[in-house]
DNA sequence: TCGTCAGTACTGGACAGTCTAGTTTCTTCG
DNA sequence: CGAAGAAACTAGACTGTCCAGTACTGACGA
Protein backbone atom coordinates (compact mmCIF):
# COMPACT_ATOMS: atom_id res chain seq x y z
CA UNK A 1 0.00 0.00 0.00
CA UNK A 2 1.26 3.55 -0.98
CA UNK A 3 1.96 5.35 1.95
CA UNK A 4 -0.73 8.32 1.13
CA UNK A 5 -3.74 5.98 0.30
CA UNK A 6 -5.99 4.29 3.63
CA UNK A 7 -6.81 1.14 3.18
CA UNK A 8 -10.02 0.06 1.62
CA UNK A 9 -12.17 -0.33 4.72
CA UNK A 10 -11.46 3.26 5.65
CA UNK A 11 -11.37 4.60 2.56
CA UNK A 12 -15.32 3.11 1.96
CA UNK A 13 -15.36 4.51 5.85
CA UNK A 14 -15.49 7.94 4.84
CA UNK A 15 -16.83 7.22 1.72
CA UNK A 16 -20.43 6.14 3.69
CA UNK A 17 -20.00 9.07 5.96
CA UNK A 18 -19.75 11.93 3.30
CA UNK A 19 -22.36 10.55 1.29
CA UNK A 20 -24.61 10.42 4.69
CA UNK A 21 -24.12 13.80 5.86
CA UNK A 22 -24.63 15.52 2.00
CA UNK A 23 -28.01 12.81 1.69
CA UNK A 24 -29.30 13.82 5.60
CA UNK A 25 -28.34 17.47 5.06
CA UNK A 26 -30.63 17.69 2.31
CA UNK A 27 -33.19 15.37 2.79
CA UNK A 28 -33.22 15.38 6.83
CA UNK A 29 -33.33 11.59 8.50
CA UNK A 30 -36.86 10.52 7.80
CA UNK A 31 -36.12 11.49 3.80
CA UNK A 32 -32.83 9.67 3.59
CA UNK A 33 -33.28 6.37 2.96
CA UNK A 34 -30.25 3.64 3.93
CA UNK A 35 -30.48 2.61 -0.28
CA UNK A 36 -30.08 5.96 -0.83
CA UNK A 37 -27.05 6.54 1.34
CA UNK A 38 -25.35 3.40 -0.39
CA UNK A 39 -26.08 4.51 -3.88
CA UNK A 40 -24.81 8.06 -3.34
CA UNK A 41 -21.61 6.53 -1.81
CA UNK A 42 -21.36 3.91 -4.53
CA UNK A 43 -21.25 1.36 -1.90
CA UNK A 44 -23.24 -1.96 -1.29
CA UNK A 45 -25.96 -1.36 1.51
CA UNK A 46 -24.10 -4.44 3.40
CA UNK A 47 -21.34 -2.36 3.31
CA UNK A 48 -23.09 0.42 5.10
CA UNK A 49 -24.12 -1.90 7.52
CA UNK A 50 -20.75 -3.56 8.34
CA UNK A 51 -19.27 -0.38 9.49
CA UNK A 52 -22.64 1.55 11.03
CA UNK A 53 -25.13 -1.06 13.44
CA UNK A 54 -27.61 1.00 11.86
CA UNK A 55 -29.45 3.93 10.61
CA UNK A 56 -29.64 6.11 13.88
CA UNK A 57 -26.13 5.19 14.64
CA UNK A 58 -25.06 6.50 11.42
CA UNK A 59 -26.81 9.44 12.22
CA UNK A 60 -25.62 10.45 15.17
CA UNK A 61 -22.08 9.52 13.91
CA UNK A 62 -21.94 12.26 11.38
CA UNK A 63 -23.44 14.97 13.49
CA UNK A 64 -21.15 14.73 16.24
CA UNK A 65 -18.55 14.64 13.55
CA UNK A 66 -19.32 17.96 12.40
CA UNK A 67 -18.23 19.89 15.60
CA UNK A 68 -14.31 19.89 14.35
CA UNK A 69 -15.46 22.36 11.98
CA UNK A 70 -16.22 24.81 15.31
CA UNK A 71 -12.98 25.02 15.89
CA UNK A 72 -11.92 27.74 13.30
CA UNK A 73 -14.58 29.35 15.34
CA UNK A 74 -13.37 29.44 18.36
CA UNK A 75 -9.87 30.32 17.26
CA UNK A 76 -11.20 33.67 15.69
CA UNK A 77 -12.93 34.61 18.88
CA UNK A 78 -10.07 33.92 21.23
CA UNK A 79 -7.57 36.00 18.83
CA UNK A 80 -8.97 40.22 19.44
CA UNK A 81 -6.32 42.44 20.10
CA UNK A 82 -6.80 44.73 23.43
CA UNK A 83 -6.16 47.81 21.36
CA UNK A 84 -8.42 50.16 22.60
CA UNK A 85 -8.55 52.47 18.87
CA UNK A 86 -9.48 49.56 16.80
CA UNK A 87 -11.81 48.03 19.06
CA UNK A 88 -14.79 48.25 17.29
CA UNK A 89 -13.33 47.41 14.41
CA UNK A 90 -12.31 44.41 15.52
CA UNK A 91 -15.52 43.90 17.02
CA UNK A 92 -17.36 44.62 14.04
CA UNK A 93 -15.10 42.44 11.97
CA UNK A 94 -15.60 39.31 14.25
CA UNK A 95 -19.62 40.32 14.03
CA UNK A 96 -19.10 39.79 10.73
CA UNK A 97 -17.68 36.66 10.30
CA UNK A 98 -20.12 35.29 12.99
CA UNK A 99 -22.54 36.06 10.95
CA UNK A 100 -21.43 34.71 7.85
CA UNK A 101 -20.21 31.32 9.17
CA UNK A 102 -23.97 31.28 10.85
CA UNK A 103 -25.54 32.12 7.82
CA UNK A 104 -23.68 29.18 5.38
CA UNK A 105 -26.51 27.29 4.15
CA UNK A 106 -24.69 23.64 5.49
CA UNK A 107 -24.33 25.20 8.94
CA UNK A 108 -28.21 26.37 8.70
CA UNK A 109 -29.25 22.69 7.08
CA UNK A 110 -26.91 21.04 10.40
CA UNK A 111 -28.89 23.17 12.50
CA UNK A 112 -32.12 22.65 11.22
CA UNK A 113 -31.55 18.57 10.72
CA UNK A 114 -30.11 18.51 14.63
CA UNK A 115 -33.01 20.52 15.82
CA UNK A 116 -36.07 18.57 13.95
CA UNK A 117 -34.45 15.32 15.32
CA UNK A 118 -34.01 17.06 18.34
CA UNK A 119 -37.10 14.92 20.52
CA UNK A 120 -36.03 11.56 18.76
CA UNK A 121 -32.08 12.25 19.59
CA UNK A 122 -32.44 14.68 22.64
CA UNK A 123 -28.76 13.56 23.91
CA UNK A 124 -27.33 14.30 20.15
CA UNK A 125 -28.59 17.88 20.16
CA UNK A 126 -27.32 18.46 23.62
CA UNK A 127 -23.87 17.28 22.70
CA UNK A 128 -23.69 19.31 19.48
CA UNK A 129 -25.13 22.27 21.92
CA UNK A 130 -22.20 21.95 24.20
CA UNK A 131 -19.52 21.14 21.61
CA UNK A 132 -20.30 23.63 19.25
CA UNK A 133 -22.03 26.46 20.62
CA UNK A 134 -21.04 26.83 24.14
CA UNK A 135 -17.34 25.99 23.28
CA UNK A 136 -17.58 29.63 21.43
CA UNK A 137 -19.52 31.13 23.59
CA UNK A 138 -16.71 30.19 26.54
CA UNK A 139 -14.24 31.49 24.36
CA UNK A 140 -15.68 34.49 23.87
CA UNK A 141 -16.62 35.37 27.44
CA UNK A 142 -12.68 34.87 28.17
CA UNK A 143 -12.06 37.43 25.71
CA UNK A 144 -14.58 39.73 27.12
CA UNK A 145 -12.95 38.91 30.16
CA UNK A 146 -9.51 39.97 28.85
CA UNK A 147 -10.65 42.96 27.39
CA UNK A 148 -12.36 44.05 30.73
CA UNK A 149 -9.25 43.67 32.50
CA UNK A 150 -7.54 45.54 29.90
CA UNK A 151 -10.27 48.26 30.58
CA UNK A 152 -11.20 47.93 27.30
CA UNK A 153 -15.13 46.93 28.23
CA UNK A 154 -16.76 47.09 31.40
CA UNK A 155 -18.27 43.92 32.03
CA UNK A 156 -19.85 42.27 35.07
CA UNK A 157 -20.95 38.24 34.01
CA UNK A 158 -18.56 37.78 30.95
CA UNK A 159 -21.10 34.95 29.89
CA UNK A 160 -23.85 36.78 29.87
CA UNK A 161 -22.17 39.73 27.97
CA UNK A 162 -21.36 36.88 25.43
CA UNK A 163 -24.93 35.94 25.24
CA UNK A 164 -26.06 39.37 24.57
CA UNK A 165 -23.21 39.77 21.98
CA UNK A 166 -24.16 36.41 19.88
CA UNK A 167 -28.10 37.40 20.48
CA UNK A 168 -27.90 41.32 19.11
CA UNK A 169 -26.16 39.59 15.97
CA UNK A 170 -27.95 36.44 15.35
CA UNK A 171 -31.33 36.34 16.45
CA UNK A 172 -33.22 38.12 13.58
CA UNK A 173 -30.94 36.20 10.27
CA UNK A 174 -30.69 32.52 12.27
CA UNK A 175 -34.60 33.20 13.17
CA UNK A 176 -35.18 33.95 9.55
CA UNK A 177 -33.25 31.33 7.60
CA UNK A 178 -34.84 28.67 10.10
CA UNK A 179 -38.18 29.71 9.37
CA UNK A 180 -37.39 29.71 5.41
CA UNK A 181 -35.84 27.35 3.06
CA UNK A 182 -33.38 29.03 1.96
CA UNK A 183 -30.65 31.97 3.51
CA UNK A 184 -31.53 35.28 1.43
CA UNK A 185 -29.60 37.13 3.23
CA UNK A 186 -27.06 40.04 1.13
CA UNK A 187 -23.97 40.81 1.82
CA UNK A 188 -25.29 44.16 2.58
CA UNK A 189 -27.79 43.18 5.53
CA UNK A 190 -25.01 41.03 6.94
CA UNK A 191 -23.07 44.26 7.01
CA UNK A 192 -25.70 46.35 8.79
CA UNK A 193 -26.61 43.41 11.26
CA UNK A 194 -22.61 43.68 12.29
CA UNK A 195 -21.96 46.97 12.69
CA UNK A 196 -25.84 48.01 14.34
CA UNK A 197 -25.56 44.87 16.90
CA UNK A 198 -21.48 45.97 17.82
CA UNK A 199 -22.72 49.45 18.39
CA UNK A 200 -25.69 48.73 20.52
CA UNK A 201 -23.19 46.40 22.88
CA UNK A 202 -20.70 48.78 23.03
CA UNK A 203 -23.18 51.26 23.87
CA UNK A 204 -24.12 48.82 26.73
CA UNK A 205 -20.98 47.14 27.89
CA UNK A 206 -18.04 50.16 27.14
CA UNK B 1 -80.08 21.89 17.34
CA UNK B 2 -79.49 23.97 20.21
CA UNK B 3 -77.95 27.21 19.86
CA UNK B 4 -75.13 26.28 22.18
CA UNK B 5 -74.07 23.84 19.71
CA UNK B 6 -72.52 23.58 16.07
CA UNK B 7 -73.48 21.59 13.39
CA UNK B 8 -72.50 17.93 13.79
CA UNK B 9 -70.08 17.86 10.60
CA UNK B 10 -68.35 21.47 11.92
CA UNK B 11 -68.11 19.44 15.43
CA UNK B 12 -65.92 16.78 13.53
CA UNK B 13 -63.74 19.73 11.64
CA UNK B 14 -62.50 20.68 15.24
CA UNK B 15 -61.99 17.56 17.03
CA UNK B 16 -60.02 16.39 13.32
CA UNK B 17 -57.56 19.64 14.14
CA UNK B 18 -57.60 19.83 17.70
CA UNK B 19 -56.31 16.28 17.49
CA UNK B 20 -54.13 16.39 14.07
CA UNK B 21 -52.57 19.45 16.03
CA UNK B 22 -51.81 17.27 19.46
CA UNK B 23 -50.20 14.54 17.50
CA UNK B 24 -48.16 16.63 14.95
CA UNK B 25 -47.38 18.38 18.29
CA UNK B 26 -46.16 15.61 20.12
CA UNK B 27 -44.61 13.18 16.99
CA UNK B 28 -43.68 15.34 14.08
CA UNK B 29 -44.95 15.40 10.53
CA UNK B 30 -43.67 11.89 9.87
CA UNK B 31 -44.37 10.61 13.11
CA UNK B 32 -48.00 10.71 12.56
CA UNK B 33 -50.48 8.71 10.57
CA UNK B 34 -53.80 9.21 9.61
CA UNK B 35 -54.92 6.40 11.76
CA UNK B 36 -53.32 7.89 14.86
CA UNK B 37 -55.46 11.09 13.89
CA UNK B 38 -58.45 9.40 13.04
CA UNK B 39 -58.21 7.74 16.50
CA UNK B 40 -57.25 10.42 18.50
CA UNK B 41 -60.49 12.45 17.28
CA UNK B 42 -62.66 9.06 17.68
CA UNK B 43 -63.58 9.74 13.94
CA UNK B 44 -62.88 7.39 11.14
CA UNK B 45 -60.23 7.55 8.64
CA UNK B 46 -62.64 8.73 5.95
CA UNK B 47 -64.19 11.31 7.81
CA UNK B 48 -60.50 12.97 8.16
CA UNK B 49 -60.31 12.88 4.16
CA UNK B 50 -63.63 13.91 4.10
CA UNK B 51 -62.93 17.38 5.64
CA UNK B 52 -58.99 17.64 4.59
CA UNK B 53 -58.08 16.31 0.85
CA UNK B 54 -54.57 15.23 2.34
CA UNK B 55 -52.11 14.86 4.44
CA UNK B 56 -50.57 18.21 3.60
CA UNK B 57 -53.34 20.43 3.64
CA UNK B 58 -54.37 19.23 7.08
CA UNK B 59 -50.99 20.24 8.40
CA UNK B 60 -50.60 23.40 6.80
CA UNK B 61 -54.38 24.35 7.87
CA UNK B 62 -53.70 23.30 12.04
CA UNK B 63 -49.99 25.69 11.55
CA UNK B 64 -51.45 28.36 10.18
CA UNK B 65 -54.58 28.01 12.56
CA UNK B 66 -51.85 28.62 15.63
CA UNK B 67 -50.94 31.73 14.31
CA UNK B 68 -54.17 33.74 16.40
CA UNK B 69 -52.54 33.20 19.17
CA UNK B 70 -49.89 35.64 18.78
CA UNK B 71 -52.74 38.57 19.19
CA UNK B 72 -52.50 38.13 22.62
CA UNK B 73 -48.86 38.74 22.80
CA UNK B 74 -49.32 41.52 20.31
CA UNK B 75 -51.97 43.37 22.65
CA UNK B 76 -49.17 43.20 25.20
CA UNK B 77 -46.13 44.73 23.19
CA UNK B 78 -48.58 47.31 22.32
CA UNK B 79 -49.73 48.56 25.44
CA UNK B 80 -46.41 49.90 26.87
CA UNK B 81 -47.37 53.34 28.98
CA UNK B 82 -45.12 56.38 28.41
CA UNK B 83 -44.26 56.72 31.64
CA UNK B 84 -40.66 57.82 32.13
CA UNK B 85 -40.57 56.56 35.85
CA UNK B 86 -41.75 53.23 35.44
CA UNK B 87 -40.04 52.27 32.31
CA UNK B 88 -37.34 49.99 33.47
CA UNK B 89 -40.23 48.00 35.37
CA UNK B 90 -42.53 48.00 32.31
CA UNK B 91 -40.23 46.73 29.90
CA UNK B 92 -39.03 44.20 32.56
CA UNK B 93 -42.32 42.98 32.87
CA UNK B 94 -42.45 43.05 28.95
CA UNK B 95 -39.31 40.88 28.63
CA UNK B 96 -40.76 38.40 31.45
CA UNK B 97 -44.27 37.75 29.66
CA UNK B 98 -42.17 37.72 26.45
CA UNK B 99 -39.61 34.89 28.23
CA UNK B 100 -42.84 32.94 29.53
CA UNK B 101 -44.66 32.95 26.45
CA UNK B 102 -41.82 31.66 24.21
CA UNK B 103 -40.96 28.95 26.57
CA UNK B 104 -43.65 27.00 26.69
CA UNK B 105 -43.42 23.43 25.81
CA UNK B 106 -45.97 24.06 23.04
CA UNK B 107 -45.13 26.93 21.27
CA UNK B 108 -41.19 25.51 21.44
CA UNK B 109 -42.32 22.26 19.83
CA UNK B 110 -44.39 24.52 17.38
CA UNK B 111 -41.38 26.04 16.80
CA UNK B 112 -39.22 22.78 16.13
CA UNK B 113 -42.14 21.42 14.00
CA UNK B 114 -41.85 24.14 11.14
CA UNK B 115 -38.41 24.05 11.26
CA UNK B 116 -37.96 20.72 11.23
CA UNK B 117 -40.73 20.64 7.94
CA UNK B 118 -39.07 24.20 6.86
CA UNK B 119 -37.70 22.35 3.41
CA UNK B 120 -40.71 20.42 2.52
CA UNK B 121 -43.48 23.27 3.52
CA UNK B 122 -41.32 26.48 2.76
CA UNK B 123 -44.40 28.02 1.95
CA UNK B 124 -45.77 27.22 5.49
CA UNK B 125 -42.48 28.37 7.55
CA UNK B 126 -42.22 31.98 6.00
CA UNK B 127 -46.17 32.57 6.49
CA UNK B 128 -45.72 31.77 9.85
CA UNK B 129 -42.92 33.16 10.61
CA UNK B 130 -44.49 36.45 9.09
CA UNK B 131 -48.07 36.37 10.60
CA UNK B 132 -46.58 35.23 13.77
CA UNK B 133 -43.24 36.71 15.02
CA UNK B 134 -42.76 39.66 12.17
CA UNK B 135 -46.12 41.01 13.49
CA UNK B 136 -45.08 41.46 17.19
CA UNK B 137 -41.88 42.41 15.83
CA UNK B 138 -43.62 45.19 13.85
CA UNK B 139 -45.95 45.89 17.17
CA UNK B 140 -43.11 46.26 19.57
CA UNK B 141 -41.48 48.75 16.67
CA UNK B 142 -44.10 50.74 16.81
CA UNK B 143 -44.19 50.42 20.44
CA UNK B 144 -40.88 52.43 20.77
CA UNK B 145 -41.57 54.62 18.47
CA UNK B 146 -44.05 55.72 20.27
CA UNK B 147 -41.68 56.06 23.62
CA UNK B 148 -38.94 58.12 21.13
CA UNK B 149 -41.35 60.67 20.53
CA UNK B 150 -42.19 61.28 24.01
CA UNK B 151 -38.37 60.85 24.75
CA UNK B 152 -37.86 57.74 27.38
CA UNK B 153 -35.88 56.05 24.20
CA UNK B 154 -33.38 57.50 21.54
CA UNK B 155 -34.08 55.19 18.76
CA UNK B 156 -32.71 55.67 14.72
CA UNK B 157 -34.60 52.58 13.54
CA UNK B 158 -37.48 51.36 15.95
CA UNK B 159 -37.52 47.83 14.05
CA UNK B 160 -33.50 47.26 14.57
CA UNK B 161 -34.23 47.85 18.17
CA UNK B 162 -37.15 45.79 18.15
CA UNK B 163 -34.57 43.25 16.85
CA UNK B 164 -32.32 43.85 19.50
CA UNK B 165 -34.59 43.66 22.41
CA UNK B 166 -35.78 40.36 21.20
CA UNK B 167 -32.34 39.05 20.62
CA UNK B 168 -30.84 40.16 23.53
CA UNK B 169 -33.39 38.17 25.86
CA UNK B 170 -34.41 35.04 23.58
CA UNK B 171 -31.52 34.06 21.57
CA UNK B 172 -29.87 31.79 24.44
CA UNK B 173 -32.87 30.74 26.58
CA UNK B 174 -34.89 29.84 22.60
CA UNK B 175 -31.40 28.30 21.56
CA UNK B 176 -30.84 26.02 23.99
CA UNK B 177 -34.23 24.55 24.50
CA UNK B 178 -34.44 24.06 20.61
CA UNK B 179 -31.73 21.90 20.79
CA UNK B 180 -32.34 20.39 23.94
CA UNK B 181 -35.16 18.11 24.33
CA UNK B 182 -37.59 19.97 26.89
CA UNK B 183 -36.99 23.85 28.27
CA UNK B 184 -35.93 23.04 31.18
CA UNK B 185 -35.50 26.85 32.31
CA UNK B 186 -36.38 27.99 36.29
CA UNK B 187 -38.48 30.62 36.76
CA UNK B 188 -35.21 32.27 38.74
CA UNK B 189 -33.31 31.89 35.47
CA UNK B 190 -35.78 33.60 33.41
CA UNK B 191 -36.23 36.14 35.83
CA UNK B 192 -32.26 37.08 35.49
CA UNK B 193 -32.41 36.87 31.11
CA UNK B 194 -35.11 39.36 31.74
CA UNK B 195 -33.56 42.16 33.96
CA UNK B 196 -30.21 41.80 32.41
CA UNK B 197 -31.81 42.05 28.78
CA UNK B 198 -33.11 45.33 29.46
CA UNK B 199 -30.58 46.65 31.25
CA UNK B 200 -28.51 45.99 28.43
CA UNK B 201 -31.56 47.32 26.16
CA UNK B 202 -31.77 50.23 28.36
CA UNK B 203 -28.10 51.49 28.21
CA UNK B 204 -27.25 51.40 24.16
CA UNK B 205 -30.71 52.97 23.62
CA UNK B 206 -32.05 55.26 26.71
C1' DT C 1 -85.19 8.90 2.50
C1' DC C 2 -80.60 10.77 1.85
C1' DG C 3 -76.26 12.12 3.27
C1' DT C 4 -72.86 11.42 6.75
C1' DC C 5 -70.62 8.54 9.68
C1' DA C 6 -67.87 4.26 12.00
C1' DG C 7 -65.52 0.28 11.14
C1' DT C 8 -62.65 -2.21 8.63
C1' DA C 9 -60.51 -4.37 4.90
C1' DC C 10 -57.56 -3.54 1.03
C1' DT C 11 -53.98 -1.64 -2.45
C1' DG C 12 -49.68 -0.09 -3.55
C1' DG C 13 -45.43 1.64 -2.35
C1' DA C 14 -41.57 2.65 0.68
C1' DC C 15 -38.04 1.26 3.66
C1' DA C 16 -34.97 -0.94 7.63
C1' DG C 17 -32.49 -4.66 8.09
C1' DT C 18 -31.14 -9.69 6.71
C1' DC C 19 -29.43 -13.23 3.73
C1' DT C 20 -26.98 -15.53 0.01
C1' DA C 21 -23.75 -16.22 -3.51
C1' DG C 22 -20.02 -14.85 -5.90
C1' DT C 23 -15.89 -11.31 -6.33
C1' DT C 24 -12.03 -8.35 -4.89
C1' DT C 25 -8.51 -6.89 -1.84
C1' DC C 26 -5.48 -7.50 2.13
C1' DT C 27 -2.41 -10.34 4.90
C1' DT C 28 0.40 -13.88 6.17
C1' DC C 29 3.55 -17.38 5.78
C1' DG C 30 6.11 -20.81 3.28
C1' DC D 1 8.06 -13.51 -4.12
C1' DG D 2 3.80 -16.00 -4.52
C1' DA D 3 0.05 -18.86 -3.03
C1' DA D 4 -3.71 -19.53 0.07
C1' DG D 5 -6.83 -18.16 3.27
C1' DA D 6 -9.23 -14.39 5.69
C1' DA D 7 -11.76 -10.41 5.47
C1' DA D 8 -14.29 -7.05 3.17
C1' DC D 9 -16.96 -6.09 -0.73
C1' DT D 10 -20.95 -6.12 -4.56
C1' DA D 11 -25.50 -7.09 -6.24
C1' DG D 12 -29.76 -8.00 -5.52
C1' DA D 13 -33.44 -10.74 -3.66
C1' DC D 14 -36.27 -11.09 0.41
C1' DT D 15 -39.04 -10.30 4.96
C1' DG D 16 -41.74 -7.77 7.85
C1' DT D 17 -43.67 -3.56 8.88
C1' DC D 18 -45.74 0.80 8.30
C1' DC D 19 -48.63 4.02 6.11
C1' DA D 20 -51.34 7.18 2.61
C1' DG D 21 -55.21 6.87 0.39
C1' DT D 22 -59.46 4.09 -1.40
C1' DA D 23 -63.51 1.11 -1.19
C1' DC D 24 -67.32 -1.02 0.88
C1' DT D 25 -70.89 -2.10 4.27
C1' DG D 26 -74.09 -1.27 7.51
C1' DA D 27 -75.83 2.06 11.07
C1' DC D 28 -77.53 6.43 12.37
C1' DG D 29 -79.12 11.07 12.36
C1' DA D 30 -81.60 15.22 9.88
Amino acid sequence: MAASEEGRSARKHTAIMNAATKAFMANGYAGTSMDDIAKLAAVSKQTVYKHFTDKEKLFTEIVLATTDRVDAMVDLVADIPADAQALEDNLTRLAHQFLTALTQPEVLQLRRLIIANADTFPQLGAAWYEQGFERILATLATTFQRLDDHGLLRIADPHLAANHFSGLLLWIPVNKAMFHGSPQHTQDELDRYAAAGVQAFLAAYR
